[in-house]
DNA sequence: AAAGCTTACAACCGCCTGAAT
DNA sequence: GATTCAGGCGGTTGTAAGCTT
C-alpha cells in the first residue's frame, strides 16, 4: 500500500489554507520546527515553520505520521488482542487505547477496527433476542414505571427512548423518530410478545450508539436513564 | 485483460472541552 | 459569568493498491 501521496489534490481551501497530502518538504518544514520547538502551539507552528496549513492539519500530521517512536507495518496478533479487549471495555475510544499500544497512533487504531471488524459484529439469532427482549420488558416494567432520559449522553438519547403512555403501555422511540412503536400489552408474559413486536430497526442499532449506551452506563452514577442502559447491557443488549 | 469489489489509510470535518481573556 | 479560541477526539471521506471474478 502506497503512503503519503494519496487522497485528495493538493488545493487550498476559502481562507486560503493548503489542503490535502502533505509533500516531503512540508514534512520537512515541520518536523524541523517541532524538533527545534517542540510541540503543542499548533497554530503558531504552521505560522513560524512556513507552513500554509491550519494548526489542526499540522498537529495530525506530526501526531499520526512524522513523530519519533511510529511503528509501521501491519497491527501483530498481540496488538490486536489488546485492541480487542480495550475496545470490549472502552469502546470506541481511540486515544485511550492507543496509549496501552506504544508507536501506534488512534487513527490507526480506529482504521484498523473498522475495516477489520466493524462489519463482522455478531448478529444475534432469534432465540438470543427472544431472551434479551423478555429481559428488556419485565426490567422495564419492574423498575420503572415512567423512564426518563434526562441524564442519558445525546447520543444514547437519540438512540431509544422509552415512555409509559399509562400504566399498561410502554412504547420504545427508535431515534426520536416521529412515530414510537407500541409494545404488545403488558398483561402478556410469554414469548408471544416478542413474535409480534417489530424491533428490527432496534436491532440495527448503530454499533457505536451501542457503545454509547455502555459507556453511559458505565460512567454515569444511577439515574433512571442510566439505569435503563445498565439493565439494557445486564440484559445482553449491546454485544 | 478488464471491471468491480475490498482493503488500507491519510486527511478532513464537526463537535466538545478547557484555558485564557 | 460570558465569550473566544486552540487543541483534542471520534467520525467520515476519498483514493490508490490489491484482490476477485
Amino acid at each position: 500500500m502506497v503512503r503519503g501521496m494519496m487522497g485528495w489534490g493538493a488545493n487550498t481551501n476559502e481562507q486560503g489554507w493548503r489542503k490535502g497530502p502533505w509533500t516531503p518538504e512540508e514534512d520537512k518544514l515541520l518536523s524541523e520546527y517541532v524538533n527545534l520547538h517542540g510541540e503543542g502551539r499548533w497554530s503558531s507552528v504552521s505560522r513560524c515553520a512556513g507552513l500554509n496549513r491550519t494548526g489542526k492539519s499540522c498537529r495530525l500530521r506530526w501526531v499520526n505520521y512524522l513523530r519519533p517512536g511510529l511503528k509501521r507495518g501491519h497491527i501483530t496478533p498481540q496488538e490486536e488482542g489488546i485492541i480487542i479487549e480495550l475496545h470490549a471495555l472502552w469502546g470506541n475510544k481511540w486515544s485511550t487505547i492507543a496509549r496501552y499500544l506504544p508507536g501506534r497512533t488512534d487513527n490507526e487504531i480506529k482504521n484498523y477496527w473498522r475495516t477489520h471488524f466493524k462489519t463482522k459484529v455478531k448478529v444475534p439469532v432469534k432465540q438470543d433476542k427472544k431472551r434479551i427482549l423478555r429481559q428488556m420488558r419485565n426490567q422495564t416494567q419492574q423498575n420503572y414505571t415512567n423512564v426518563s432520559t434526562t441524564d442519558m449522553s445525546p447520543q444514547a438519547e437519540e438512540v431509544i427512548m422509552i415512555k409509559s403512555d399509562n400504566d399498561n403501555m410502554f412504547s420504545i422511540n427508535y431515534n426520536n423518530d416521529e412515530d414510537p412503536v407500541e409494545l404488545p400489552p403488558v398483561t402478556t408474559t410469554s414469548d408471544t410478545w416478542t413474535e409480534n413486536f417489530p424491533m428490527d430497526g432496534l436491532w440495527n442499532i448503530d454499533d457505536e450508539l451501542k457503545v454509547a449506551i455502555q459507556n453511559q452506563a458505565a460512567t454515569a452514577n444511577c439515574s433512571y436513564g442510566t439505569d435503563y442502559a445498565v439493565n439494557l447491557y445486564n440484559g445482553g443488549f449491546i454485544f
